[in-house]
DNA sequence: CTATAATGATCTACAAATAAACCATAAAGT
DNA sequence: ACTTTATGGTTTATTTGTAGATCATTATAG
């Protein structure tokens, strides 16, 4: 069962999430799609894309990411084709390391 | 009231999600940490941060983000006094473009 | 100025995502 | 080999985000 949780986010996530919500506002306005448009093209309504454009961290993540296509915000700066090649090479640095971690006693500060 | 709806994703959102999941993994386990840890230190359950690893798209964006900036992955491939000032211009672009978009009969395809 | 339309905000009902518990499997360390 | 622990997948209860409607405000175009 979910208990009632008051959900604190870090400031890197809130600075990071209104950018994103400002980049797709700026290239929604520059295309001249008004907001009921993207909505409808996204399959949600008005108000979760004045949401997201916000900065709003409570929204499906699937549903930014759609809208971030549809206006044109690339995510990683990066077009389908590579990001395909980068998701290639993820899943083969994956596969190089231990399945699970085993972690005796306490966290080891690893930063390499 | 929501509709029942089977939402569809852009191919583009499911390999962006699956990355963004991708590398949160590599960097947890580079960093040697269990699902467990990770999931306590950003107050959601293992669950939800294995849907997460795995390019679930139905997550909020704000655990996505917060899980993110734990293992060490950064969005937008900035810290955080980078975002701030890129959110800042972004600011001032949306002040010079107009409030709202008068889209006279149908959609002007603008792509500049 | 006037008219039209886009935006922003609020509210409610409901569908859906989440937390927590479980189990089974797999993998790491000894 | 054995033991222990991490992981992955379920299931259930409940919180919570979302759609849709409405209203007020703002701003664009004529």
């Amino acid at each position: 069962m979910p208990k009632s949780i008051t959900r604190t986010y870090s400031r890197y996530s809130q600075t990071a999430s209104a950018l994103l919500g400002g980049l797709i506002r700026v290239a929604r306005k520059k295309r001249k799609f008004t907001a009921q448009e993207v909505a409808e093209r996204a399959g949600i309504s008005r108000g979760l894309l004045q949401r997201i454009e916000n900065g709003n961290l409570k929204c499906e993540i699937g549903a930014v990411f759609e809208v971030a296509a549809i206006v044109g915000v690339k995510l990683f700066d990066a077009d389908h084709s590579t990001l395909t090649k980068q998701l290639h090479r993820t899943e083969e640095v994956l596969e190089l390391l231990p399945k699970s971690v085993r972690n005796k006693s306490k966290a080891v500060h690893d930063d390499f």
